[in-house]
DNA sequence: CACCGTCCTGCGAATGGTTCGCAGCAACGA
DNA sequence: TCGTTGCTGCGAACCATTCGCAGGACGGTG
């Protein structure tokens, strides 16, 4: 049967290539991925495979549908694949964790964006930056230390 | 009298320049302005200053909290300083037009956040990406046409 | 008000991530 | 099987940011 990540690459007048095949599936794997992290997963399989072409293969991807990217922290830009759940990352600016909460925590704000200015959100492309649990009850801003 | 940003830099150890000045003017001047914009912005009184020198002054008006810097879409950050209101980010992947709304808007969102993960939400840092008003309501999706 | 120790600045080079141009190879419709 | 045209690998180009260094400026002191 013709998968539906070859369909939907037809259906946009795109080839269907192994480097393509390997990058979706890369990207599946590692749940977060920036392309230098997701050029060493393909080429576990394709050694051959050059870095450009993860770039250009995520564009068409990402043009498709099937992957997308958001920005988290400072950092390239990490992308993952369209049909994981729909979440939203919360970077720790501290000990640089990145965890992940359900999109649907932000319903509410959504609405409100939508209702108040008209502004439809994309959710999964949003990064929340602070302090997480741990950084926030193990210290209190050593990088301002006004008093004390 | 001594301005307060002068009383900043002076309690964290760092001299008084021109520089600083200048790009703290600037930073204010310009509401968003990444260090490309800031430098244009400086040389407008002061032509001999230098791109390195804008990235290490906003680092320092950083650390003493007169400045704060935000990642809108995938360019350079850009930087604003504390003393204006509080808001959030709204930047339209379609035409890319950044509008700034109240941080209010989104304190349910960072009061869960805080409940239901211990997360504290640093809200002036965050960008939330989609499609404004008026991208939203002239097109639909013209870069993903599956039908038609 | 001059002096001196440091910090700060300008400059140019280095770095890291991303894009581009080109020539050859491969996908896929005929 | 053949030809068209898109896709890939490669290296260079590019952009934003950082670094090292030598000279100049800030600001405390006498």
């Amino acid at each position: 049967m013709t998968e539906d990540w070859e369909r939907r690459l037809r259906e946009h007048g795109f080839r269907i290539t192994p480097q393509r095949q390997l990058v979706l599936e890369a990207v599946e794997h590692l749940r977060h991925g920036t392309p230098d992290e997701i050029l060493i997963e393909v080429q576990r399989t394709a050694s051959g495979v050059n870095l450009s072409t993860i770039y250009r293969t995520l564009e068409v991807l990402e043009e498709v549908g099937l992957v997308t990217h958001a920005h988290i922290g400072h950092g390239p830009p990490t992308y993952h694949a369209v049909d994981d759940d729909v979440h939203i990352h919360l970077v720790c600016d501290r000990c640089h964790a990145v965890s992940s909460v359900p999109a649907s925590v932000a319903q509410g704000f959504v609405d409100d964006l939508e209702a108040q200015y008209g502004f439809r959100t994309d959710i999964s492309h949003v990064s929340v930056h602070g302090l997480c649990a741990s950084c926030k009850d193990r210290a209190y801003e050593p990088e301002a230390d006004d008093e004390l």
